[in-house]
DNA sequence: GCCAAGGATGTAATAATGTAACACCAGAAG
DNA sequence: CTTCTGGTGTTACATTATTACATCCTTGGC
């Protein structure tokens, strides 16, 4: 499963696994957030997979990574920090977390989770994710965080 | 929080809490499935709340009812058959379950789910449901269930 | 009535996910 | 040098979910 853009939509690039890491980093720091190596570490854990994986599954990367056991709690302060800050994404219908692709622009993203491989891919559409937004206000939610998830099968496993 | 329908959608009635469980039975018979003496003591437990309610609340409530100790696995199943069969929703972002009040129709639900107070406000929306799910098929996802939820703050608890 | 078959539930154990409280440490500010 | 803050470590625990297998209870066939 491999993240792509919606057609549609134009955006800020999508950053190679390469420099993904360095915009992640500008985007923390750009919140007044440090990089540290423990955060720098899990980020890379998480650029390496390509489908949401579970805080364990993070946990224990990076504790191989860095020769030492981390403690999931740790790791689940940096992802959560990850995902205010919009360098990873949270998808609630796995308990799982990802890197977001395009850390520089705030998107909401909708995400397509294939129930066989757990690949996931990654639609933006802002006009989708705009009629949810505007659902909720209407019925007096604010602030407003969409969660869009679709579950089902991928075309390779379908 | 309440549940209320989408103003601009009109579908099978809303039931009181009385005859909703009378509708889930026969939702449930009608595939095929019992409606078995734990099954409506696990469904009245659920219709009981007006928000999301994790399966260890909804084991404490049937297990006070019924008077003895029933093990989570046991409502877990049965909370699955519900979900299965449109009798109950599963909010993935609160990792709970909520009665359906429309068990009749088929409906993709919007729920709307308040960080604070936990209530949850049920949106129907076709138009939006149907565009998730024409973004997913049009990615080669099939079939596909869209989980579409909003946390954010409800009116009250703004 | 009796018996086999399947579905429903019980029991036990355990896995997986997530959080809280507090100690410790390092760097920046004064 | 001291103090303050943010980050991480450590430990313990809470919550959510599943697996394997036993038991029981209906239902339908004989």
């Amino acid at each position: 499963m491999q993240i792509m853009a919606h057609p549609a939509h134009s955006h800020g690039q999508h950053h190679s696994r390469a420099d993904l890491a360095a915009a992640a980093q500008a985007r923390l720091k750009s919140a007044g957030e440090q990089w540290t190596p423990l955060r720098a570490t899990v980020f890379a854990a998480l650029a390496g997979y390509d489908r949401p994986v579970s805080a364990y599954d993070v946990t224990d990367a990076v504790s191989t990574a860095s020769g030492r056991r981390i403690a999931a709690n740790s790791v689940y302060r940096i992802l959560d920090l990850f995902v205010a800050n919009n360098v990873a994404s949270r998808v609630e219908s796995a308990n799982a977390f990802i890197a977001n692709v395009h850390p520089d622009c705030p998107h909401d993203c909708i995400f397509l989770v294939c129930d066989r491989c757990g690949g996931a891919t990654h639609v933006d559409d802002d006009r989708i994710t705009g009629d949810v937004r505007s659902a909720a206000l209407a019925a007096g939610f604010t602030p407003v965080r969409p969660v869009i998830e679709v579950r089902g099968l991928c075309a390779k496993c379908a």
